[in-house]
Order: structure tokens, then C-alpha cells, then sequence
DNA sequence: TGTTTTTTGTACCGTCTCGTATAAAATTGT
DNA sequence: ACAATTTTATACGAGACGGTACAAAAAACA
């Protein structure tokens, strides 16, 4: 990654470019686009603004890189969770507590996912960030239903389910975790949450914990 | 509601406070709390900004003003939605088709949910935004669930099924439905995705359309 | 008609905003 | 040691921002 090889010319740079990008997304995190100064910015990343110009462009484009930034993390998170080598119920609950557990790491109480936190207010009015936000979005839906695909192959899901709805119902859990973490939601709650979610999606209805006598489920009445 | 019926002593107001502070949320609910500046409001209100000052305090208590309007919208469609003279399964149809009608009404395109797309945003850092939008969920959540046990009385819904779990993920379907519609998702597959949701609500598993030979339903694995 | 009361419209203030110009500092090359 | 190059640091400028003072306007009261 780091390609400090051959020495450039002038004077060094005093910062990581990356952890300043990692930093500037923090920032970002918390307040939202729209209410993060470049004086924000520049004491969160320890770059002076000229510096922040210099290597990132305006704030606009600084933004976009970390959503850039977030969506390979999430990438990687979804293909470590979601790996085939264990159940798919188990595969659920490891993305929804790496995610939860994501959500609650802010230095200022828990802040949900950073699309939702900070791109869902801007997608309206600014194309750019609306087409990362859906990208995004499409990617974990896509992730997940080809886990409920594999599953569906291994037989642990009938094989005629619609995958692509139930990823985009297990993707709403992932949203709505988001969403209620960021509103202040306890984490216990949210994770109890995630769990009836497994159950709904993977094909045990929820039940009031003690009172789960035969799994057998009433039909729909159309 | 319109309390005219003793003249004011003054020169009379020139707007209507309610139609104002429905315009003021059209502009908050675009670009978001702190992109929308004093000016957008005065343009979108008609109201120059010491009349916005008179009528709702600063900036901040006009948008928390706004958040209670859509709060008691919400409550209203809920209500209404909701009613126990029909299925659960065309309750929540009702309910999420209001949803998207809502969702997909903005000018400069959909825009979602309000609260999802503004007080998201806002809620890590604004106490009192983070105490409006955990309520606005909290009573969605409640309203649900309401509905939900009374469809458990009626023999609709397995009655030992965990009615609080499966009101929180009716309402994630909800989440989702704000959160892709602001995303630029088409309404056509957000109608799909609420359709899956309330099947696997309601008791029919998503299938694919096309072969859904036989509605019984494997077990969980563990 | 004149006084009182409330709202409107304009103009203004201090502050913060983004973005940049400019010079000093720190490195490499010769 | 000196020139060239790149980054840093300070400082600045034009404009937008939230919020308010003040006088004109429009109504009810006397």
C-alpha cells in the first residue's frame, strides 16, 4: 500500500493521507455534510486548509472520497461476515453485530451507518451522492442474497424463496439498526432486534421467549 | 382549528402559520436542516425573516416545530392506515402504499421519509432532535404492535408469536422504503420489497413469482 | 380623527464560511 | 553550498450566514 520507494522531491508531507481521510470521516460522521466547516476539518485531520485543498480538493470532493473510503470497509465487512463457511443464520448474526458494533463506536454516542447518517440527507439535491448511496446500497443486497442463494444450494433455505427479496428484507434490518442506533436506541434492544430478523428471514417465526411450543406457522389469508 | 373569531388589535399577519410551517419543512426535508439557510425559508415561506422569527423563535425551534407537525401527520396516517376493519396483510398494505405515496411526493424528486432525511442527520449532536425522532419511532413501533396484537386476538397471527419483534421489523420494512426511495431506487421495486415484507409478516414466505407450489415452511436449523 | 398595537419591510451588524495568495520551511538534486 | 521543488503556515478577502434594530404600514380602539 504505502509506496514511499522512491523519495519525492520537496519537502515531505507531515500527514497520512489515509488516516486523514479516516479522520475527516469521523467528523463528517457526527454532524452531517452540510454542518462540518473546513475548520472542522482541518483540527480533526491536523491539516491546515491550503493542505486539506492541496490533497483532497474542496469539500465536496472530500466528502465523496470518504464514501469512497466507507464503501470498501464495507465491502470487506460484508465478504468477511458473510463468508460460506458456516450457517447462514450464523453468517446473519456475525453481520449484524459487526455492524451494530460499527454503529456504536462513535466518541459521541452511537451514530448508525455513515450513508445513513450523512448521505441520505444529501442524495436528494446532489447526484453524485445520491449514485454512491444507491451503489452502495446494491452492493449489500447483493452481497447478502448471494449468501441466501449458497444457502438455498446447500438446503438450508427452500429453493424456491425469492433471494433477492429476503436479502433486501435482511438488508432493511441492516437499515433499521442503523437508523434506531443513530436515534438512540439501547443496544440490547437493537440486537434483540437483529435476532427476530434471523429468525424471520432464515424461517423461525418470532416468538415471546418462553412460550415457543411447535415451530409449525399459520398461513398468510389472501 | 382557525381562531379568527376575535379580531387582533394589529395590522394582521400577512401568512398563515400552519401553511408557513408546511413550507418551511418542504425546504428542510430537500437539502436537509443545515443546509437550509434563513433565506430558502424566507423564499419558500413568503415571510421576510423578522415575521420568521416572530412566528417560530430561531431557526432551530422552526425546524423542531416542523418535526411535531410531522409527527402528528404520521400519527393521523397511522391511525387511519391501521384501522382494525380490515386483514392485517391489507393494513399494512395501506399503510406502506401511504408511505411511498408520501415518500415519492417531493418536487426535485423522492425524497423519503422526513424524519430519516433530516433529523438522522441532526440526532447525534441535538439532544432534542435525537428525543423527537427516537418518539416518532417509538410511536410507529406502538402503532404497529397495537395492530398486530389485535390481529392475534382476531386468529389471524399465531398467538404466541413475538407481536413487539414483528412491529419493529414491519417498521424496518418502513425504514428501508424512506431510505431507498431517497436513494433513487424506482418506486416499482420499493412496492415489491413492501409486498415481501408483509409476507413474511403475515406468514407466506417470499417465493419467487411463478412457483409457489405449496406455502408450508422449513424450520430453522438450530 | 387620533392613539395604540401588531406586523411588515429594509437595512444593518458581527461572525463565520470557503477558497486562495504569499512567504517560510524542508527536502532532493547538482 | 546552491538551485529546484514540494509542502506548510499565516493571513486575507469576498460573500453568505444567523439574527436584530428601526421605521413604515395596517389594523382595532377611543
Amino acid at each position: 500500500m504505502v509506496q514511499k520507494l522512491v523519495p519525492r522531491r520537496g519537502r515531505p508531507r507531515a500527514y497520512d493521507p489515509d488516516a486523514a481521510l479516516a479522520r475527516a470521516m469521523e467528523t463528517f460522521w457526527d454532524a452531517g455534510y452540510a454542518a462540518t466547516s473546513l475548520d472542522d476539518l482541518s483540527a480533526a485531520t491536523g491539516m491546515n486548509r491550503p493542505s486539506l485543498y492541496g490533497a483532497f480538493g474542496d469539500k465536496r470532493a472530500l466528502y465523496l472520497e470518504t464514501l469512497e473510503r466507507y464503501r470498501a470497509a464495507a465491502r470487506a465487512a460484508l465478504k468477511e461476515t458473510l463468508a460460506g463457511d458456516r450457517p447462514l443464520r450464523e453468517a446473519l448474526r456475525h453481520l449484524y453485530a459487526t455492524a451494530l458494533a460499527l454503529y456504536f463506536s462513535g466518541e459521541h454516542g452511537a451514530r448508525g451507518c455513515y450513508l445513513i447518517g450523512t448521505a441520505a440527507t444529501e442524495a436528494v439535491l446532489d447526484p453524485a451522492v445520491r449514485a454512491a448511496l444507491a451503489e452502495a446500497l446494491g452492493e449489500i443486497d447483493a452481497a447478502i442474497e448471494a449468501r441466501i442463494r449458497l444457502a438455498q444450494r446447500q438446503g438450508e433455505l427452500r429453493a424456491d424463496a425469492d433471494s433477492a427479496a429476503l436479502a433486501r428484507l435482511a438488508a432493511a434490518v441492516l437499515h433499521t439498526l442503523a437508523l434506531r442506533s443513530r436515534a438512540g436506541e439501547q443496544r440490547a434492544a437493537l440486537e434483540a432486534t437483529a435476532a427476530a430478523g434471523i429468525d424471520l428471514i432464515c424461517g423461525r417465526p418470532a416468538v415471546k421467549p418462553g412460550s415457543r411450543r411447535h415451530l409449525r406457522r399459520r398461513e398468510g389469508s389472501s
